[in-house]
DNA sequence: TATTGTTATACTCTATAACTATA
DNA sequence: TATAGTTATAGAGTATAACAATA
């Protein structure tokens, strides 16, 4: 569709899949998930589980079927996303009063803890990816995605 | 980062980690993924069919190293892909007379034929993916991704 | 009957290791 | 020795089905 937008890989030739804009946002991913999954290692933390930490704090308590709609995570691999963050001690898995079938779940002052260390190794882990963008570039970048991924 | 490019869910309500364009880029690929999956199924093309068949009939002939690396295919699931298009009568495999070990990766007439089906649904499917976007904006988001997708 | 959480299971995707044929 | 391609196998990641507890 666009002409003058071509993407070129590291050896600066054209790649015909370059034109869609879909790949390139797949190739982005590929990236920005291998970049944030080694940064997240040491904390024993994956994208997935960042997120979801980070989510818990946020809407905390919340039950895990109303944290895997927001996250778009399947309810069988919630379960095994809170095993491993309660497991830690991030998380507490309580019971609601009112609906007894929910596990409500509330981030703990562990949970707290790893999860600043988490968010400072986001901020250098997207100052890597972004690198090659100025400071209103990665705005722009951030406004259109939010606008996209739906 | 930024504190005025919030990222909402349908329903309005803002999430933690979309503060992060990693997590937005994941959430667009998720999407841009699931569409053109869909949109191709009736080719009985996958996304990953459709790059590569793209990268053979701009590259070839080429080995199925090359196309791996252009495409960051692990060699064995290039196998897999190239097994399929063969199958579906739209790649050739032949061997390279300089090099008898390299299966010279070349586009057939039928191939062409497909690839150019599947090029105009992944046109409308792109028209769906970015709908909220102008033109303008369309391109401004391409540029942008073609300098972090490296 | 419907929903929450769980387990067991299967399926897809991709990576690792070992092999062959060539170089 | 090294590389291209292949196969068999194993490992993630995720989805489906069936179940218990509760609404």
């Amino acid at each position: 569709m666009t002409i003058d937008n071509e993407f070129t890989t590291a050896d600066g030739q054209p790649l015909a899949p370059g034109r869609w804009t879909g790949f390139l946002i797949a190739r982005a991913h590929l990236r920005a998930h291998a970049l944030f999954q080694d940064a997240l290692a040491p904390l024993a933390l994956t994208p997935k589980s960042f997120g979801s930490l980070a989510v818990i704090a946020e809407q905390g308590p919340l039950s895990q079927a109303a944290l895997g709609e927001l996250l778009r995570i399947d309810r069988t691999t919630v379960v095994a996303v809170v095993d491993e963050l309660e497991r830690a001690g991030y998380v507490h898995r309580g019971r609601d009063a009112a609906d007894r079938r929910v596990h409500s779940l509330l981030i703990t002052p562990a949970g707290r803890q790893v999860l600043g260390e988490a968010e400072q190794i986001a901020d250098h882990s997207h100052a890597e990816l972004l690198a090659d963008l100025s400071a209103d570039e990665r705005d722009q970048l951030h406004a259109l995605l939010a606008r996209v991924a739906h």
